[in-house]
DNA sequence: CCTACCGATCGGTAGG
DNA sequence: CCTACCGATCGGTAGG
């Protein structure tokens, strides 16, 4: 609901509705609104992460493993259970201290990527992994958000092996 | 201010406030909130549509174009008084008419772009301009709003400049 | 454009 | 986890 409606737009009614609960109960489980979106927000990104490091286990060129990068990538975003790249639109309505929390988690996110890009990049396989390549790359898989429809003529497969061939070029 | 604080999260009462008027008096200038956002939003696209135009007068060779929209696509996404593309997160907040209508001046806006990039295509200076290529492109370049710094230590030309390498490669 | 106000909603709590 | 409720806020309006 956060992810579809916005978190502002989200009242802690719907939430108690959703789950057969009465108005006042979310509150006897999370101490706030905002507790329950650094809650999601956390476990959304410890599941990308796995699903993550799932995907590139064992694979050793660095080309294969980013590919298999994007496109774990890409199925976390539309993963109707824990859309965490489009929760981290939300961040914003944390207090300071809960947004730092996340952002640590969501660099550590970060890491394999930049390795591969490295790694990639010391082969002679891209011109260059510095700054703001990994900002460029994430952006175009996580705008896909603003405009990718499941019923359209684009698969994520399609989405993933285009930015990839952008960036391998 | 719905760039800043969001659409959901400005009241009426902030808007009045911020140019010294009492709580009631906006909606003697605006039927509604939504309707507020929804000029803003338009205009904000038309100053866009007019920067890039003005950007490009003249340019004939497509590459020199294209890397001109880039940098005039980035000032105007981080220009303090119509910040278009960070609005179009708060499109979801109007009604589907009004939705219609902004998604076509945004259409309209588009159609540059893929302009020179068919062009570029049709020199062969770019593999493809077949989709996603345009969206992967305003993905490196909107995406910047999320991590973007004035006072870090890309500049936005060196934004621009690498997205356009990346394409261009 | 202001005053005065309404109806509704919302996050959160006390007490059980 | 429910009941009952509060304090505050908010978009919007009537009347001038």
């Amino acid at each position: 609901m956060f992810v579809s409606k916005g978190f502002m737009a989200t009242t802690t009614r719907d939430i108690a509705d959703a789950v057969g609960m009465r108005s006042g109960s979310p509150f006897y489980h999370f101490r706030s609104k905002q507790e329950l979106l650094k809650t999601v927000i956390l476990e959304g990104l410890e599941a990308g992460q796995q699903r993550l490091q799932a995907a590139i286990a064992g694979i050793d060129d660095p080309e294969q493993r980013l590919r298999r990068m994007m496109r774990a990538h890409l199925d976390h975003l539309f993963a109707s259970d824990c859309q965490t790249p489009l929760l981290l639109y939300e961040v914003r309505w944390l207090e300071p201290s809960a947004r730092v929390e996340v952002a640590a988690v969501a660099d550590r996110y970060q890491q394999p990527w930049q390795t591969t890009l490295d790694e990639l990049a010391l082969l002679g396989r891209l011109p260059s992994s510095a700054p703001p390549l990994r900002l460029l790359l994430f952006g175009m898989l996580n705008w896909s958000s603003q405009w990718f429809r499941p019923d359209g003529d684009l698969s994520l497969d399609a989405i993933a092996e285009a930015a990839a061939d952008l960036l391998l070029a």
